[in-house]
DNA sequence: GCCAACGTTGGC
DNA sequence: GCCAACGTTGGC
């Protein structure tokens, strides 16, 4: 199966990258309260381990993307959807009828250049990349190979697909 | 803090 | 199953 590319937006406040980095025991996040569908879709079925990841720092000053991720865990239930003190709780959701999923990702490589959103807009070769379209909300996106090689370039880096 | 878009909810 | 109301996202 060859690998895929994503990009997915973490709020700042959330998690920047360097605290994923830093923070988080061996650099890996698990991703938890995706309450989208489309998004779940591609968490349950589509990413697998070993993907890239362009991390999206969204609801901040720039938003962009300061560097790379790695799927190091596939789709596997997302826990927060079960506990009732948590933010993401979801009564729908239950062990045996999962209805929404996680992944984690392991830090990868920050680029030398921090790519703005604004920087991403301003390139052509983008134009149909969605995290440019205007009011793209949606949290975690499919980033074709070129996309992908393209916004690694502009962060000053090259990445052996 | 504004506000456009869009997903979700719920009354009918 | 329609659709208005409401909530959320997220750039600006």
């Amino acid at each position: 199966m060859a690998r895929k590319y994503w990009l997915m937006k973490c709020e700042l406040e959330a998690c920047s990258f360097e605290e994923l980095k830093h923070d988080r025991p061996n650099s890996t996040g698990k991703w938890r309260g995706v309450r989208n569908y489309q998004a779940r879709n591609f968490i349950r079925d589509e990413i697998k381990e070993g993907d890239w990841v362009l991390f999206y720092q969204s609801n901040c000053d720039t938003p962009g993307v300061p560097g790379l991720a790695q799927i190091v865990r596939e789709g596997y239930p997302d826990p927060s959807a079960f506990d009732e003190k948590n933010h993401y709780y979801d009564p729908k959701s239950s062990p045996e009828k999962v209805q929404w999923y996680s992944v984690d990702v392991k830090w990868k490589r920050k680029f030398k250049n921090y790519v703005s959103l604004r920087e991403m807009k301003g390139t052509p070769e983008l134009a149909d990349m969605r995290v440019v379209q205007r009011f793209q909300r949606l949290s975690i996106q499919p980033v074709t190979r070129e996309h992908f090689e393209i916004v690694c370039s502009m962060g000053g880096i090259k990445v052996k697909a």
